[in-house]
DNA sequence: AGGCTAGTGACAGTCACTGACAGTTGACAA
DNA sequence: TTGTCAACTGTCAGTGACTGTCACTAGCCT
């Protein structure tokens, strides 16, 4: 935006120092892993003091989940757009299947793709990080419980559905992120192929009888 | 047990002092809050210095999870237990709807059963926590899809039935706990009857139309 | 130009956690 | 009973995440 980066100086070496901080960050993490790395070393990668890292993040947690809530802010917006006569599970298979790309490309002009996968697979592999990235799913899945709500006219908390429609949701997606990360093929087609595995085994995992199939 | 406190006067200690630890970090955190507690505190309220506090416990958190994984270990059994015929989302069901009660039943050897309950709420109540008590359930979980994959025959790698199957129960039981512990009956019967609930609202939750109830 | 203030660095302090070392005390054999 | 061994514990020092404070620098605005 033009205006934002003529909104002043003082802005723009914000963003620099801010991007900085995060790339140095993510960098010495997926290199040497996230308990190895100290503060101190991001700061000085970024050539800035601790404390002015602090004063960016939260801690450094936060700098790590810094990109992650960009595509979970672009998830939910495509849930919203999702038309209205689709079926609830429907609705959420397609608006992850779609939304890759679009995640992607927002992702991209904070950070290299590339930093960012590695920074995935960080997540996955370092149990602190599993945990609150669990944690922070399970915030969003709330959230997309009350959108669901919403498209159908019900209450969270007198219909049991959109709560559970979610979760199963959001206990496959687990499931298939877990999944893609060990394995080989770390790539946007890969990821949506698994997911769509996984969106049709949830019926048949349901089904008295196994044996059949 | 018998044999359990002849070993030796020892063991006893230990146990004195393990036990004490645990119930005075319990009660810190469940009335001051588990941030505001510190490991000097919960040492001196036990009469142990710091040092020998994390010789028993790994960190703070695991004070919190000492008992929880009690309760692990006992669904595991009880789901192992469960006659090879049932189907495996009604394995599941009858395990943890039977098995609360033995759960609780453990759990009370150690700590009382109304402190139990209260940790129960400062897990979901204190985010760090919360996060690593998904953490351990996806933990729960993996194992759980290969005891099932076992039961089935199945290889869990090669079959998504066995994972999908557990994640979505996994899913619908943090719902529930969820609710549960917002609630104001915090009784084992009014977990029962939640989980009920939900468990039955995962068919028409993936259905095509709401509307139609 | 000069005052205002956001952003920063330097410093000190708290707290979780760890390693090292020495003292104490059950366990167990002589 | 006694002496030795191993387990358990306390003390101390140190690291690293994070926070409060304060002085200072540098954009911003009039």
């Amino acid at each position: 935006m033009e205006t934002a980066s003529r909104r002043g100086l003082r802005e723009r070496k914000k963003q620099r120092t801010r991007d900085a901080l995060l790339r140095a960050a993510l960098e010495l993490f997926t290199t040497k892993g996230y308990e190895a790395t100290t503060v101190d070393e991001i700061a000085e990668a970024a050539d800035v003091s601790q404390r002015t890292f602090f004063r960016y993040f939260a801690g450094k947690e936060d700098a790590v989940f810094f990109v992650q809530s960009l595509a979970e802010s672009h998830f939910v917006e495509a849930v919203r757009a999702r038309p209205a006569h689709e079926a609830p599970l429907e609705a959420l298979r397609q608006a992850i299947l779609e939304g890759w790309d679009s995640i992607g490309e927002a992702v991209e002009e904070i950070i290299p793709t590339e930093l960012h996968l590695r920074a995935y697979r960080l997540i996955e592999s370092t149990p602190a990080l599993f945990a609150t990235h669990l944690r922070r799913s399970a915030e969003l899945e709330e959230d997309i419980a009350r959108i669901i709500a919403d498209r159908e006219g019900l209450d969270v908390d007198a219909d049991p559905r959109p709560r559970v429609a979610v979760a199963v949701f959001g206990g496959v997606m687990r499931v298939t992120e877990r999944l893609w990360c060990a394995g080989q093929d770390i790539t946007v087609e890969a990821l949506r192929e698994l997911t769509a595995w996984h969106l049709d085994a949830v019926g048949p995992a349901l089904a008295e009888k196994w044996r059949t199939n």
